[in-house]
DNA sequence: ATCTTTGTTCGTAAAATTACGAACAATATG
DNA sequence: CATATTGTTCGTAATTTTACGAACAAAGAT
């Protein structure tokens, strides 16, 4: 695309959180943090069937979207939602797909 | 990743949902029938700065994953909000998000 | 019947995503 | 200190996504 003033930030954050969301690993992984508040990586890998370096990078992407969060307790990593950016996504999302 | 019984349907479906918004592009014509119901997709390409051929496969992406509808009235196409799976979407989407 | 308008399809190129294993880093444990 | 555990980073390959222009198809207008 050439330009992109088009879009509102609104829009865009919208679609990062959107692409954040749209692989099955990821979603898995934001779905099992609503409903236990924390998990370690290697909880994941148990259950996953992806190599842990791929777990790695979904994990990745999630906290680079800011929609979880890393915390170390080595020699593990705790990870959990980020409730600030959270909420944020709520917000957009709702006030999106409820304007139908 | 080799296997995939892990995820459930709704997660795949969430997933899906979430990748086709995944971009400013569709998010963009997806706000826009959220406000106008309907448009022609020469009004998107007149605004967006994109080649017919690339909102043309956008378009399509959206169809594909049934959060919109085309209608041909020929020679334009009138697109709109597939209702049915919008409401699916916004259950899943309010299920999962407000999870937290 | 020809031309115009509208949008899709095709072929293709560049970039991004997804995935893996090997190597590495950090820290706990023996 | 050596070793084991945990997870990230690196290099790389395969696939998918994004994008473009050219060609095409359908139908209305002249």
């Amino acid at each position: 695309m050439k330009s992109v003033t088009i879009f509102s930030e609104e829009q865009k954050q919208a679609a990062r959180f959107a692409k954040a969301m749209g692989h099955p690993v990821r979603m898995y992984v934001l779905e099992l943090l609503t409903k236990q508040s924390c998990c370690y990586s290697g909880d994941l890998s148990d259950v996953l069937p992806i190599a842990k370096s791929t777990l790695s990078q979904h994990l990745k992407e999630l906290k680079d979207v800011g929609l979880i969060q890393g915390e170390i307790e080595a020699p593990k990593v705790k990870y959990c939602i980020n409730r600030e950016n959270w909420a944020k996504a709520q917000k957009i999302f709702n006030q999106f797909l409820e304007a139908v």
